[in-house]
DNA sequence: CGGGGTTTGTTTACAGTGTAAACTACAGCG
DNA sequence: CGCTGTAGTTTACACTGTAAACAAACCCCG
């Protein structure tokens, strides 16, 4: 393979990343440089003109999931009112885990600790967080923090070790967790159980 | 290194397992064999006497740390009455990811899949769900879900990203998420959200 | 006691990986 | 024209998981 055609002149950066992507969701783990190199026709080195090393690739693909992912939950987030939109994210956010598997674990795991995914998971974050403030003025932080960790340990729980759960029972673990915490702000005793 | 000095005589097994667990929590990703074996003073082929390849190892690996996991949560369930023992076991849960960092997102990772650690998480789950159900009869497989969801979100959260949440915040979450969960069986309607 | 079989380990060998280094083709520009 | 920067190449190396063949130590049975 000659070095005469790439049709976009940059075009190899992102490519990298959509291949990744796309073999990240292919079911085996972290692809090797050198298959992403061979699926796109390229030398095995040629991915290191655009990332220092594989890590900074992963980072990339990382940063790529997030964009995707909260552009996901916001429409999600738009099509209901009111606590329903807090569900509707919430299912939309375990779709999410389940249609890319590879790319969710990935986005989680170590390699998600670069900068630019902490920056991107931060502006999902504050979504949620607006969001669930609205509905639940008491404690919004510990609510947002309690209803991220439901919704990803939902997603993050069906991914591994299937659970055996349907969807609907999804839906209602979701309801349940969602109501509770909303229902709270009705509650008359906020107690401080003893910090 | 001659082949003269194993002091138990069938001991590598454990060790093995043992050195990658400690690996594991070490910081860096899962261990090599090659370098598991250099620090057990062993060749590098030695583990596939006892494993049949690497994975069947840190499968190993994992069905201890359920093994554990399960111990401590054991533990914290029976050091305080009623709902308190839900929270007391979600700090447990939360506190053995952040002690064990990398031996937690193998037991989650999918290394988790295979058979025997499916078993032992089977077994933790049992016991949760036993818990619920005690405090919430109205839907316990939901509740329970939605309980374990929580606390592994919240676990798998503060792992991950670090969150900037401290340990009061996070028994401040998990009590909200807890209460919001048990206070539903007192709530006048369990709406049959359209199966 | 001796001898075979199993267990536990060894050495050697190979394909695949991430990456450092040096090189090449081509663009734009003085 | 030559200079410089970019995007890619080839080559080389250390390291990985693992297959294959071999060796010592154990057990049990004669």
């Amino acid at each position: 393979m000659k070095p005469s055609d790439p049709s976009p002149p940059a075009g190899l950066r992102q490519k990298l990343v959509d291949a990744a992507t796309l073999a990240l969701d292919g079911g085996a783990g972290e692809p090797s440089l050198r298959a992403l190199a061979r699926d796109l026709g390229v030398s095995a080195m040629a991915s290191y003109r655009h990332f220092p090393d594989k890590a900074a690739l992963m980072a990339a693909v990382v940063e790529q999931g997030f964009v995707r992912l909260s552009a996901t939950l916001a429409a999600a987030d738009a099509s209901a009112p009111g606590m329903q939109a807090l569900v509707a994210q919430g299912l939309a956010y375990v779709d999410f885990a389940m249609a890319h598997p590879g790319l969710f674990r990935l986005m989680f795991g170590p390699a998600g600790q670069a900068d630019n995914a902490a920056a991107a998971r931060a502006r999902a974050y504050n979504r949620l967080s607006a969001r669930v403030a609205a509905l639940q003025p008491g404690n919004p932080a510990a609510a947002t923090l309690a209803c991220w960790a439901v919704v990803h340990g939902l997603a993050v729980l069906q991914l591994d070790h299937a659970l055996a759960t349907s969807r609907e029972e999804l839906r209602e673990a979701l309801a349940v967790a969602i109501r509770g915490l909303g229902v709270e702000h009705h509650a008359a005793n906020p107690p401080e159980t003893r910090g």
